[in-house]
DNA sequence: AACCCGTGGCT
DNA sequence: TAGCCAAGGGT
């Protein structure tokens, strides 16, 4: 049992038209963004990549224009401190992905000359890049045929070719071998095809209130033929009011702000307390006490981030890794 | 393989 | 409002 072919697609449109179906539509809406330049290096491809993992669009372009506009190479990251990587992250989330963003710069630097690697496999080794990052910065970047498969890409399928409203909750073999052999086998093709995919499950064929009059190929959609069945399984949710994640973030917040080591004590108590003056970290930290967290999982906040080489010790304050 | 990792907009 | 969700990766 595996899921049907391309030749079993709803509806009676055959692959080609698909593809010319997704080809001008893309062409029609698709949304214009600095990563899609032309002008766009490889660089900023993969650094727009690293901040879209699990991360909108809308939050990612200003701290992608920062980026490019300090460290227009991967060299001019590669010669900062990590923790400056981590600073001008923000508030995208997941900073271990800034971590790592630096950690591949000095990869690409020591290893590869200076120039991000054109291959899935070199782009594979970089730290932060997983199947998804490097198939899409080889097709996106260097113009590869390559299976890319993301959230959005998987949603599509799932509702074009299985007639299911979402995909499998982890990605399975059978959905790369689906997403292979729908893409079309002309490499400049290929490379619309899955950049039009990916913009159909990220503008019309949604996660929640798909807008399927706007679809350019809802007639060969296996979910609307089927009636629009609804989810077989209920996603288990992302916890997070109480979590170590949200103390970690309130102590990210303040460190970001910071500009010399925190006293561990502040994370406990306020400043005043302390008889500290308050300085630019005042706020985040304000909002990180509201937390009213147990000693404890502070502690094991704070042990994960010096783990996870978010922060380190200096003059026995936390700070940004220098 | 299951779990962990941030953040904020949207319904 | 509380939960859902987003161009995933690492362990």
């Amino acid at each position: 049992m595996s899921l049907p072919g391309a030749a079993e697609l709803a509806g009676t449109h055959h692959l080609t038209d698909l593809h010319r179906s997704m080809d001008r539509w893309f062409s029609e809406v698709a949304r214009v963004l600095p990563w899609r330049s032309p002008d766009c290096s490889p660089w900023g491809i993969l650094v727009s990549e690293v901040m879209l993992q699990q991360t909108p669009v809308v939050r990612v372009l200003p701290v992608w224009e920062d980026w490019m506009e300090r460290w227009p190479e991967p060299a001019d990251l590669a010669t900062q401190p990590a923790g400056e990587a981590v600073r001008h992250w923000g508030r995208l989330g997941y900073p271990r992905r800034a971590l790592r963003l630096h950690a591949a710069a000095v990869a690409i630097v020591k290893q590869h000359g200076g120039r991000v690697p054109d291959t899935h496999a070199s782009l594979l080794s970089l730290p932060g890049v997983g199947d998804y990052t490097a198939a899409a910065v080889a097709a996106f970047a260097f113009g590869r045929r390559e299976t890319v498969v993301d959230t959005n890409i998987r949603r599509v399928h799932a509702r074009l070719v299985s007639g299911l409203a979402l995909p499998a909750p982890s990605l399975t073999a059978s959905e790369m071998r689906l997403a292979e052999s729908l893409m079309p086998d002309d490499v400049e093709l290929s490379v619309r095809w899955n950049a039009s995919v990916m913009e159909l499950g990220a503008l019309v064929c949604t996660a929640r209130s798909p807008k399927c009059s706007d679809c350019p190929v809802r007639d060969s959609c296996g979910w609307l033929a089927a009636g629009e069945p609804p989810p077989t399984y209920t996603p288990k949710g992302q916890a997070w009011h109480g979590t170590d994640r949200q103390l970690r973030g309130a102590v990210m917040a303040v460190l970001r702000v910071a500009d010399s080591p925190v006293a561990p004590e502040l994370f406990e108590r306020p400043a005043a307390d302390l008889g500290f003056a308050a300085d630019g970290a005042a706020v985040p930290l304000a909002a990180l006490h509201r937390l009213n967290s147990a000693p404890e999982q502070l502690e094991r906040a704070l042990e994960g981030l010096l783990r996870d080489g978010l922060a380190e010790m200096h003059d026995g304050g936390l700070r940004l890794p220098a």
